[in-house]
RNA sequence: GCCGAUGUAGCUCAGCUGGCUAGAGCAGCUGAUUUGUAAUCAGCAGGUCGUGGGUUCGAGUCCCUCUAUCGGCUCCA
């Protein structure tokens, strides 16, 4: 017999050789029934893997990631078959569970797989789920494993089994098809009752660039047709949060291909927006001892080879602006640290006089590939909400602190309550991807991770991601189609006051260097109002969105008593405007509801004889007739109870 | 940059396998209407079909180039 631990704590004996599947059958029949995977001793295992000795063991279903997770990986294999019997020849590779589905890449050849094939392989995936054939998987030994896709002329599986030890190789096999794969599925095809294609896309072999580019093609599928339908409409209403339509719809910016790509213009709406929004962090940071520096959008080369950011990047960015005289070469800057630096050596400090605190609105421009670039999220020129702290290495955890109090009340205020914290650390395996010494990352990184943790920062670990000068704490927020773009971010660099030679003298009369910390809370602005468009669907915080309120005059009769609300609306900073056409008011207010404005206020003769506004909120509710002292006093109180101050 | 897809009026879209002067709704303009909580009516105007080339008697439609956009990969100071 064997002692199974359960998920709640309580122990069962079984007999030795009992399967994941027999211990869901003798808690409950429904169990066994939604039982789709399982995890022994915290690897995961099929429902169907006989257990032999004491362990703790969890019973997954499609409502548990790891369920969803086994359901996707066992769809690859289903998709594989039918792409295998449907293109001879094609070479698969990987093929695992992702957030929404699956992917297989594969090597088609000199064929290419686009949209209209997919029916085709949904079809045939699904007539194989439906033969129920249960997933089996079966140690191989090295040799056979090898000669089995060498004779398939299969380089990438080759390539993987070699890079695993004998007796650690397993196959799982279905119908007639078999995969190299380490497990993880769930019992049978037919519990899949959906497959959806949804998109192919060029992958590297390895995600190295310069290995062959291979097709993924990405898939999901679920336990019941219905779910599909749903999933795809939920697809839909995400497409309308889209910040790129929105950003239209509400004529916040737009981009021309005469500008250039990556380029966005920002619209009166958009612009106004944006002022907002840096008036308020402006506001924030001059109560957190920040002041305002303005540095200019190039600077001589020599700059970015002191920083290091030319021998890092100055290949690939935009190339050097040479002026009539000889010799001289200016980069557009694609960042501010390095002026700040120039700033801070301006004059020399005491250790009293730390910390300094730099900020400015810096535009910065970036040459990304051509590919990468993304509406508002990623662009070629954009404005960081940057400042550079100069500090004694004494003062560093505090001012760290400082920083993530600052970036969590930024993001606060904006509704982000779903950000995920993100220490970006080094990759000790490629210590040539960063510059400066051991100790001093180690300082550095030691300081990140403290300053989280004192803080209670909920955060992840992301080996490799750091900087090439420093450690990160990074914000990081999902869009609307569940994509994580970085915003808020803090950095803790050792190495650019070395290479500036910045220094400050200390209470022993000596030089010292100071310690520097990047960082930027929203960290830029396009790519924050995208990220907060996307959130909000466009319906912004009442204090930052473009129009507040629309008077809506019943008749031209009443005009007169509009132009009367608005000069008390405008007395009382409330952004709003009259719709003076000549349209009926339905119309009036099905645009000002498709504008997202908060407060439609009609107003006809009622309203004029009695001095007062005829409310509807956004979405409908009709908060009647008040006086437009109470109107006031709600825009006040709704702003308020949103906008704390720092 | 790489793989795949897309580009028709300011916006959203139709235009079948190539065949008369390229269509619709909304927005715009003109006029009528003076309106009470998501579209008042009528008329008018608006497009070298992303760009350049090719095939053809004939191209919005087929082929190629470039360009921009979309979904990924790679990258992201």
């Amino acid at each position: 017999m064997i002692k199974i631990t359960l998920p709640d704590g309580t122990i069962r004996e079984y007999a030795k050789g009992s399967t994941p599947m027999d211990i869901a059958k003798s808690i409950s029949e429904g169990l066994a029934r939604n039982v789709i995977s399982a995890k022994f001793n915290n690897t995961i295992i099929e429902t169907a893997t006989r257990l032999n000795e004491d362990g703790a063991l969890v019973l997954y279903t499609w409502n548990d990631s790891e369920g969803k997770k086994a359901f996707w990986h066992s769809t690859s294999h289903i998709v594989a078959q039918a792409i295998e019997e449907l293109y001879p020849g094609a070479k698969l590779t990987i093929g695992p569970a992702i957030d929404n589905g699956f992917y297989y890449d594969v090597d088609f050849g000199d064929r290419t797989l686009s949209e209209k094939d997919f029916p085709e392989i949904e079809n045939r995936a699904m007539e194989i789920a439906r033969g129920k054939h249960d997933f089996k998987m079966r140690p191989v030994p090295k040799s056979d494993a090898l000669a089995l896709y060498k004779s398939q002329d299969n380089q990438y599986k080759v390539e993987l089994i070699e890079n695993l030890e004998d007796g650690s190789i397993t196959f799982c096999d279905h119908d007639t098809f078999t995969d190299l794969c380490r497990g993880g599925h769930i019992p049978n095809t037919g519990i899949v009752k959906a497959i959806k294609i949804l998109s192919v896309a060029g992958a590297y072999w390895r995600g190295d660039e310069k290995n062959a580019q291979l097709t993924r093609v990405y898939g999901i599928s679920f336990p019941k047709q219905k779910d599909l339908t749903e999933y795809l409409e939920l697809l839909e209403e995400a497409k309308k949060r889209d910040h790129r339509k929105l950003g239209k719809e509400l004529e916040l910016f737009t981009f021309s291909q005469k500008v250039g790509q990556g380029l966005p213009l920002w619209l009166p709406k958009g612009a106004a927006l944006r002022e907002r929004l840096e008036n308020f962090l402006k506001k924030a940071q001059k109560k957190a001892g920040y002041e305002m520096v303005v540095t200019p959008h190039i600077g001589q080369k020599e700059l970015y080879v002191t920083s290091g950011h030319y021998e890092k990047y100055g290949a690939d960015s935009f190339q050097p602006i040479h002026t009539p005289k000889e010799g001289e070469e200016f980069l557009l800057k694609p960042m501010n640290c390095p002026h700040h630096c120039e700033i801070y050596n301006s004059r020399p400090f005491s250790y009293r006089e730390l910390p300094k605190r730099y900020a400015e609105f810096g535009t910065v421009y970036r040459y990304e590939q051509s590919g990468e670039l993304h509406g508002l999220t990623r662009v070629r020129g954009f404005t960081q909400d940057d400042a550079h702290i100069f500090c004694t290495p004494e003062q560093l955890d505090q001012e760290f602190k400082n920083v993530i109090d600052l970036s969590l009340y930024v993001l606060g205020s904006l509704g982000f309550d779903n950000f995920t914290a993100q220490v970006s650390l080094r990759d000790l395996n490629t210590p040539e991807k960063y510059i400066g010494s051991v100790s001093n990352w180690e300082k550095a990184e030691n300081a990140i991770l403290n300053a989280a943790k004192e803080k209670g920062l909920n955060f992840v670990v992301a080996t490799g991601e750091a900087a090439f000068y420093g450690p990160k704490l990074d914000f990081m927020v999902k869009d609307a189609l569940g994509r994580q773009w970085q915003l808020g971010t803090i950095q803790v660099d050792y190495n650019l006051p070395e290479r500036f030679d910045l220094t400050y003298k200390g209470s022993d009369n000596e030089l010292h260097r100071p310690v520097m910390i990047h960082r930027a809370p929203f960290g830029s602005m396009e790519r924050f109002i995208a990220l907060l468009l996307e959130h909000t669907g466009g319906n912004f915080p009442l204090w930052l969105t473009p129009q507040q309120a629309i008077i809506l005059p019943v008749s031209e009769k009443h005009e007169k008593y509009a132009e009367k609300v608005l000069n008390s609306l405008e007395n009382n900073e409330i952004r709003a405007l009259i719709d003076r056409r000549n349209e009926t008011v339905g119309k009036k207010i099905r645009e000002a509801e498709m504008a997202k404005i908060p407060f439609m206020l009609i107003i006809g003769e009622n309203e004029e004889e009695a001095n007062t506004v005829s409310v509807r909120k956004h979405g409908g509710d009709d908060l009647g007739s008040i006086t437009l002292a109470e109107f006031a006093g709600l825009v006040t109180k709704e702003i308020n109870s949103t906008l704390k101050s720092f």
